[in-house]
DNA sequence: CAGTGGTCTAGACCACACG
DNA sequence: GTGTGGTCTAGACCACTGA
C-alpha cells in the first residue's frame, strides 16, 4: 500500500482522462474519489495540475468534463498584437465578455509606471477572453484620462484597446513586458472561472508612443495550455 | 461572521508578515491557525501566494520564516545568459547544487526537440541554482552524447552548459524559448524546497548552432519573486 | 527526543446549474 | 429540488529538523 496516494493518483486520472472522449463528464467528485480510493480533497488537489494544462473544464453546478484539442494560441513576444490579431491569424474564433470601463484615480503603482501625479485621473478598461467560449484571458488596460474617453469605446471596442488606438493613428512604438508566473487572486479566479490559486502567466506591460510617453499600463492574466509565448534569443558573448 | 475566511485570512497574513523582521519564526501552524480562528489547512492555503512571492520560507521540521529583501534576478529575453553571468553582473551569490550528469536514450521527446533518432545517446544534466542559500531554479540541459561527454563537465563546471560550451568556442548563435507558468511536481517541488503544486514559471528552450543543429534541449524552473524577466516588443503595423 | 511542516481523511455546509 | 463543484473544519499520521 503506497505511501503515495497522489503519485499513482495522478497516474489513474491521467489514464481515465484519455479514456474518455471530449466533452465528456466525469463522475461526481465524491464518487470518483471513492472509486480511487481518496479523499475528495486529495482528489482535487490532483485534478488542478490537469485543469491548469487545460484538459479538464470544472464548471460549479455542473460537473467536471474533459476538454478535446484546446485552441492553442501561439505568438511571439517580439512584436506586441493584439489577441484579436493573434486569432485572426490563427482562424480562431475569439470573443469578449464582462467589459468593465471606469474612471479612478490614480493609486501609487498606476502613477509610477504612467508618470503621472498620484490622484491624477485614470481610465480602467478590463475584460475577458474567450476561445470557444473558454475564458481563457483576463485584460486590464489603465490609461491616462487624456488619452482615452469612456465614450470612444461604446461603439467600436472589440476588446483590445492596442487596436484602438492604433486605428486612431497613435504614435505608438515599443512595449516593454514583464513576465511572471502568479496564483489567480479570487476575483480574477471567477473571471476566468478557474480556482482561486490556480496558476496563471502573467504579463505587465508599459505602452510607450515615439515622444517616449506612457500611455496605457497593462496586467494579462493567462491561462497556460491555451497561450504559447515564445521568444527568440541571442547568444550573449563574453 | 465572515462567510468568506479567506480574504480576511489573507490581509491577516499580510499584517503579521509585515510587522515581522527579516527571519523571525512564524508561530507554527496549528497555533497561528487557532489564533486566526481558521483551520490548519485554510491557513496553509493562504500561505501559499505569500510564500510563491518569495516573502515566507518553510522549512520542514523547523518553522516558517519570514524573508527579507530577496535577491532579485532581473533580465531581459532578447539575449541569452547564463544565470552565472547574470549573478556577477548583478553582484550576487549564486552557488550549484544537487548535480546529476547522466546518460541516457533519447525519449521521443527529446529526439524530436534534438531531430535525432528515438534511442540515440543523450547526456542529461541537471542542477539547482542557489541564491543566498535558497533555492531558486531548477535546470535541466540534455545534449546529443557527441556534444557532451560526461567527463568534459567534471573539473570546470560550474552550473552553466551554455558558458561551457561557449568557452569551447561552439558556434552558437541563437536560442528559442517556450514561456509558460507550471505547477511544481513533486520532484521538482524537492529540489526547490517549495511544495508540490506551487506556481513556477518555465523556460523550455533549444539553442542553436550557426549550422542549425540544436545542441542543447533545456527545461529551467524558476521560482517567481526570486526572478523577473522583461522584454522589449515592437508594436505591430496594420 | 519534542516540535515542525507535509499529507491525507471524513465530513459538513455553501453557491450554483439545470431540469 | 437535486446534484454538482467550492470552501472550510477537525483531526490523524508521517517525515524531517534540531537540540
Amino acid at each position: 500500500m503506497p505511501h503515495f496516494p497522489f503519485q499513482r493518483l495522478q497516474a489513474d486520472l491521467a489514464k481515465l482522462i484519455a479514456s474518455l472522449p471530449a466533452g465528456a463528464r466525469l463522475p461526481s467528485e465524491p464518487d470518483l474519489a471513492k472509486q480511487l480510493g481518496v479523499s475528495r480533497a486529495t482528489l482535487r488537489e490532483a485534478m488542478r495540475m490537469f485543469e491548469a494544462q487545460g484538459l479538464l473544464r470544472r464548471r460549479q453546478g455542473a460537473g467536471t468534463f474533459i476538454v478535446g484539442q484546446l485552441p492553442v494560441m501561439e505568438s511571439g513576444l517580439e512584436v506586441l498584437e493584439s489577441i484579436q490579431t493573434l486569432a485572426r491569424r490563427l482562424n480562431l474564433d475569439v470573443s469578449m465578455g464582462n467589459v468593465s470601463v471606469e474612471k479612478l484615480p490614480a493609486g501609487a503603482d498606476a502613477a509610477e509606471a504612467l508618470d503621472l501625479a498620484v490622484g491624477s485621473p485614470l481610465l480602467r478598461v478590463s475584460r475577458v477572453m474567450s476561445a470557444d467560449s473558454r475564458p481563457v484571458a483576463y485584460l486590464v488596460d489603465i490609461l491616462p484620462a487624456d488619452v482615452l474617453q469612456p465614450e470612444e469605446l461604446s461603439g467600436q471596442f472589440e476588446g483590445s484597446v492596442l487596436d484602438y488606438l492604433l486605428h486612431r493613428g497613435d504614435p505608438l512604438t515599443v512595449s516593454r513586458a514583464d513576465i511572471t508566473a502568479s496564483n489567480a487572486t479570487a476575483d480574477v479566479a471567477k473571471m476566468l472561472e478557474i480556482q482561486r490559486g490556480d496558476v496563471l502567466l502573467q504579463l505587465t506591460a508599459k505602452l510607450f508612443t515615439a515622444s517616449g510617453r506612457v500611455v496605457d499600463y497593462s496586467f494579462s492574466y493567462f491561462i497556460p495550455g491555451y497561450f504559447k509565448f515564445h521568444v527568440v534569443r541571442k547568444v550573449g558573448r563574453a
